[in-house]
DNA sequence: ACAGGACATCGACGGGCGTCGATGTCTGAA
DNA sequence: TTCAGACATCGACGCCCGTCGATGTCCTGT
């Protein structure tokens, strides 16, 4: 607490991020801040037909398929991949709205100094 | 492993984000993912100088000043803030190209379907 | 009906993260 | 020189996260 009569710097105006939308935005964040998931969001949105199946996805790393499943999960549940099961196989695509989000996010004036 | 002879969908073609740019991207996306640190960017980057004192960023949360202090110093460590002692009190600023290689991150082509 | 494959789920392990109280370091003023 | 305040660092705690092997579930040929 600084006293009020020395104040170190103007008392900080404008309209920042409220802590509701804080809470709200960093779970999808979270989701994209790790390095297989990136290339995991990647790789689907980087085929041909936008979608990509578990199979072709579990040969691009060098991990456990229970563990791509994993990923695959935290991101279905994060809202950044849809997931659509076509007989045997499951096919994931990207959400663009939730990549979006994330680019607006970073260029919205509460983020963006003047 | 699918058996070549029987795909289930198109090989993956399409220049994804390669191993070493998820790894090099991660980290900046895991320092933002936290609500606190983006309040705190947020409060910074809303300011009228663009810049804030630690004094007034402990007065916007209630956790210890130990916290506060542990959260710039990631957010200064992932390249997100400058950091600069004027006297007694320490400022920080937001970097805008931090913050602007993870809009354009989101809108690249390896991550944005077509 | 049966077998095999694709994918999800479970339980467990190690490590990293967010938070805290306590303490250290530096600066400016008395 | 001494003191008080601003901020950083340290050590510790609980919890969550990434990864694994094992197992379960569902679908499709045979």
């Amino acid at each position: 607490m600084s006293d009020p009569g020395l104040a170190c710097c103007t008392p900080l105006s404008g309209t920042a991020m409220s802590a509701d939308q804080a809470e709200q935005v960093a779970p999808l964040l979270k989701a994209l801040a790790d390095p297989v998931r990136l290339r995991l969001v990647s790789l689907i949105a980087s085929s041909t037909t936008g979608e990509a199946c578990v199979c072709d996805l579990n040969d691009a790393f060098d991990l456990t398929q229970a563990t791509i499943s994993h990923h695959l999960k935290v991101l279905h549940s994060a809202g950044v991949l849809d997931r659509e099961k076509r007989g045997v196989w499951v096919y994931y695509a990207v959400r663009p709205e939730a990549l979006a989000a994330v680019a607006s996010l970073f260029q919205a004036p509460a983020l963006t100094p003047a």
